[in-house]
DNA sequence: GTACAATAATTGTATATACAAATGTATGTT
DNA sequence: AACATACATTTGTATATACAATTATTGTAC
């Protein structure tokens, strides 16, 4: 990926901008790529994620600002991502009997069905998406990105 | 900058799942610093990013295909984006005298003032987030990136 | 127990974005 | 010149998101 190439500029920019813009082109890219695995099942990224999370609870309900500080988009708006899920009948939702002010969100059988059916897709597309690197490479990677 | 904590799980995933993971928080974390720093002066990343583009033309008036394919995040509706742009004052649009299938969009005075306004206040939020990165690291960075 | 603040989620509203369809213009072919 | 095709942008529509305001419930101080 050459970034002055991407965004056809000739202008050299400092070494700084040109690493901010250098990321945000190769998560674009890698977004797109799971975008597009995730497509055919009418699921957007952060609605595979709020399943993922609820999947991660093994039964457990979870509450909406449970839900919340896990995600790794964070969203202003849990209640509707949520309501989308309902409609397609992959959670559950219910008051907290405990704690009325609270809800219980649990993934359902439907939704459990649909990650497996998307783990293995999901994994062959991070794979080629981390096709050219080796192990240490990646290490090296997440090296450098613990520094943010 | 740790992965685990952030997404509070306990489980630990794949080498390669977690490097995808952790671009994504890095780049929301960059870009909600840049949106805080945009925000005073009313303007979005993309709208941003559309008139620094304008401004590289130096006067050249450029057309919506060519915004398009300079922006670093593409948009699937450039006109509305130049909408806003003409509400504010910062660029004018003109149709093209030789094609008249396209437009013409250049950059006003009130559009350069503003972005002169931004780019002291931009490069210090850049150097700010790398503050921890010396330029060796900084190119590692990028060379890592360029195998996406 | 009542009043008040804190918490959790929902709703309203404005704006942003994705995607498809439509519009208007130019170009190439015969 | 007439027609089909490609091109550049705009518009329509559905959905997504940000942010503020509201509702409902609980906890706490008095």
């Amino acid at each position: 990926m050459n970034v002055e190439e991407i965004i056809k500029t000739n202008q050299q920019m400092p070494l700084e901008k040109r690493t901010l813009i250098h990321l945000a082109l190769v998560v674009n890219k890698i977004d797109e790529e799971i975008a597009t695995v995730l497509k055919p099942f009418d699921i957007s990224i952060q609605q595979f994620n709020v399943l993922r999370i609820l999947r991660g609870q093994n039964g457990k309900p979870a509450n909406l600002s449970t839900i919340n500080e896990r995600m790794v988009t964070k969203m202003s708006n849990t209640t509707r991502l949520v309501d989308k899920l309902i409609l397609k009948g992959f959670v559950n939702r219910t008051v907290c009997l405990k704690n009325r002010r609270k809800v219980e969100i649990v993934i359902t059988e439907g939704g459990l069905n649909i990650l497996n059916k998307i783990d293995g897709i999901l994994f062959e597309a991070e794979k080629r998406i981390l096709k050219n690197f080796d192990k240490t490479e990646l290490h090296e990677l997440n090296e450098l990105l613990n520094k943010f």
